[in-house]
DNA sequence: GAAATAAAACCGTCCAGACGGTATGTTTCG
DNA sequence: CGAAACATACCGTCTGGACGGTTTTATTTC
């Protein structure tokens, strides 16, 4: 790839873009589809290249971590904020932010992210920390065992459409959502 | 079949060895940790001895997942015999076999088989197929709202399990699972 | 403001080790 | 014996990553 010399370098461009190519890759072909250079290959980037952005496969995974876990605690700041209700605020934001179209728009990168993350155990112990901040944050107004039950629900859900299971029809899947929100609030 | 005497060789018992070593090593080194040699060292058997058991890598995944859908529906049959309440009687069983100390005593191996399941694209596909039979099957008891809700949370306490998320108090638990049962009934 | 210099952003190659798998023995058991 | 249950040795490929070069961008200097 010759042009590449030639072209107008934008380092966080193509960090952006080795990140996306990892999910998508790590969706398609499996965790263990997942090499540095299946990764340059995708993004059109030399082996040299994807390592000089991030220093070791590792850093690469953190790299996605990373990223995806500012998003997901910004849409969830987002959504908090657009809900007057103090009472299990968190948890609907959390339930919004995973399903609701436009709440977490990088859903394939998060189905990535999780694979990876289930397989690695490093990252499963750099997620458990962000789930067990966010659950002391949000303790006094989502602590009621209907809340607990809510985000568990949202996870298995999440589970779910990771495995792409039966995907369950539209209408029912709104009666479902509204009957969670409905729950939140007791 | 046990001829304690002259038997020497075991070799069902050793093939369900290497199945349980192989979920271990899922578990504890992550899914890119699980490789041939590993798994016959583990085990205390040569790489030979494990290609004779499962021709194949694939084949030993496949035969983890053989084996503890065949535990599973088991459990399931099992608990679902001891329900007298047609409604939601699945569903309850899938719950109680999830989380009640004696319902599934390979959780271990579950952990294992859920993070293979999600980094390998086959493997999903399989999964896939059993959830959706066995959604089918039961469709005449367990179609609620609730009951799916239900079955959703189950998932995500699982999902919570797996990551060893903050560990909620056994009371707390005892509190949920009540909670999820008497959703079933409704 | 242009030349000089530093630094960042890449490329292409090579390698040591790991990995899945085969091919070929050797022992054990019915 | 003969087949199943193992072990040993080995091979081709792949993978992570080290390394040295080259080109682009930013900064300083005069």
């Amino acid at each position: 790839m010759k042009t590449a010399h030639h072209r107008k370098k934008q380092p966080e461009a193509v960090r952006q873009l080795l990140l996306g190519v990892t999910a998508g890759l790590c969706v398609e072909k499996g965790a263990s589809g997942v090499t540095l250079d299946a990764v340059a290959a995708a993004a059109g980037v030399s082996k040299g290249g994807l390592l000089h952005h991030f220093p070791s496969k590792a850093a690469l995974l953190d790299g996605l971590l990373d990223d995806l876990i500012d998003r997901l605690d910004a849409a969830i700041h987002r959504a908090m904020t657009d809900d007057p209700e103090p009472r299990g605020r968190f948890t609907r934001a959390y339930l919004k932010v995973c399903f609701v179209p436009g709440g977490m728009a990088e859903e394939e990168r998060w189905k990535a992210m999780t694979m990876a993350l289930l397989g690695e155990p490093h990252l499963r112990q750099r997620w458990r920390r962000w789930v067990e901040d966010r659950s002391a944050l949000h303790a006094g107004t989502d602590l009621s065992i209907n809340c607990e039950l809510v985000r568990f629900a949202t996870d298995g859900l999440w589970l779910a459409s990771l495995l792409e299971s039966h995907r369950l029809d539209p209408a029912r899947e709104q009666a479902l959502m509204h009957r969670l929100v409905e729950l939140t609030r007791t």
